[in-house]
DNA sequence: CTTATTTGACCTTG
DNA sequence: CAAGGTCAAATAAG
């Protein structure tokens, strides 16, 4: 079912590759910093695709063991990750009936935390809580957040953040909304999510903050890694077509980490209005036979979009079909993937 | 000082 | 009405 976009993945990781190649043995005596950058940037790319195909090959394995987060599980620290059952998801979808008083779409995301406590959980945006509420029936109380820029750029996007039930060191992380801000760079200035919320439950004093050793910039991305495992389940789609709502959708989809900053600003900004002008097309009405769309994160670098048939829209019934070819699988994702950095689409700052 | 978090009150929804 | 979600004043942190 992946193996159009898997081989659309290696092909580009060749070329990548030779790319790559080609810059290493082209005798330019003048190497200059942005050269190296570059290689930087294609040594990135590459390693995205493999956490991507090495995501999509492991989809295929594990897509019947949802629950499957067991701590002994990459103690090194690498991050795994993993798309809930499709039949939850279709099961979910059963039950709830679509509420559609806004446009929005919400993605549940599974953080086991590793050992080490420091939490330092990043998904490359800065969240300010607004707050909290014990939630009948769980241990632990959800924690509200939104978008620290909501005010500034009108950033819609929120979370809601809970400890699992069964398993504490499990974060249950349900984004709502899109992101229409321009995240800036800086990590080290962002709360600590993990330690915003109470660590205990219920009836017990919270443990007052520890020691925050949140690392430079550069590690926080790959402490995203820390969390042992992952779970990505994206519920919830139903965006309407009309010209308000579909604006910059793409944007949510970025979950990279700002990890490199570009000096070139000019390179920046026009990456950001390539993404701007092509936003709109991406999400166009064409692929609208999809409907449940499945992220992976890796790291921080990989990003994986897999669609599925579903109630994306009222006219299709049947989430039965496994094939996805859509286009924004399949090419559109894929050419956008190959002009456009993400991470330094991150590191505009406003 | 500015900015973020806490937390009870208030609002919304089913 | 109850549960979940948000607001906003008080407070804490930097």
């Amino acid at each position: 079912m992946e193996q159009v976009s898997i081989v659309g993945e290696l092909m580009q990781g060749k070329e990548l590759a030779k790319k790559l190649f080609d810059h290493l043995n082209s005798p330019s005596p003048s190497l200059s910093s942005s050269s190296h950058e570059s290689n930087e940037a294609l040594i990135e790319k590459i390693l995205s695709t493999y956490e991507k195909v090495l995501t999509m090959l492991s989809n295929t394995n594990f897509m019947k063991d949802s629950s499957h987060c067991s701590s002994s599980s990459l103690a090194n620290g690498s991050t795994k990750s993993e798309v809930l059952d499709k039949e939850d998801v279709a099961k979910h979808k059963q039950v709830s009936k679509k509420r559609k008083t806004m446009s929005m779409w919400t993605k549940h995301v599974r953080v086991c935390l590793g050992t080490e406590l420091d939490g330092s959980m990043e998904d490359g945006y800065s969240w300010r809580k607004y707050g909290q509420k014990d939630i009948l029936g769980a241990k632990f109380p959800r924690g509200y957040f939104r978008c620290t820029h909501r005010h500034v750029q009108g950033c819609l996007a929120t979370k809601q953040v809970q400890k699992s039930d069964e398993d504490p060191n499990v974060l249950e992380i349900t984004y709502k909304g899109r992101h229409t801000c321009i995240q800036v760079s800086h990590h080290s200035k962002k709360p600590n999510m993990a330690l915003l919320l109470e660590e205990q439950p219920k009836n017990h004093q919270p443990t007052q903050k520890e020691m925050k050793t949140e690392q430079p910039t550069h590690e926080t991305i790959l402490t995203f890694g820390t969390s042992q495992e992952l779970e990505v389940k994206l519920d919830d789609f139903d965006f309407d077509f009309d010209p308000d709502t579909k604006e910059n959708i793409f944007s949510s989809l970025c979950f990279t980490s700002p990890s490199i900053v570009s000096e070139n600003d000019e390179d920046n900004n026009k990456m950001f209005s390539y993404i701007e002008s092509f936003s709109p097309e991406f999400i166009s009405p064409t692929t609208n036979s999809e409907s449940n769309n499945i992220f992976h994160f890796n790291d921080g670098l990989g990003l994986c979009v897999q669609t599925s048939d579903s109630d994306f829209s009222d006219n299709v019934s049947a989430p039965t079909s496994s094939v996805s070819n859509s286009s924004i699988e399949g090419l559109d994702f894929h050419s956008f993937d190959e002009k456009v950095d993400f991470d330094n689409f991150y590191s505009i700052n406003s």
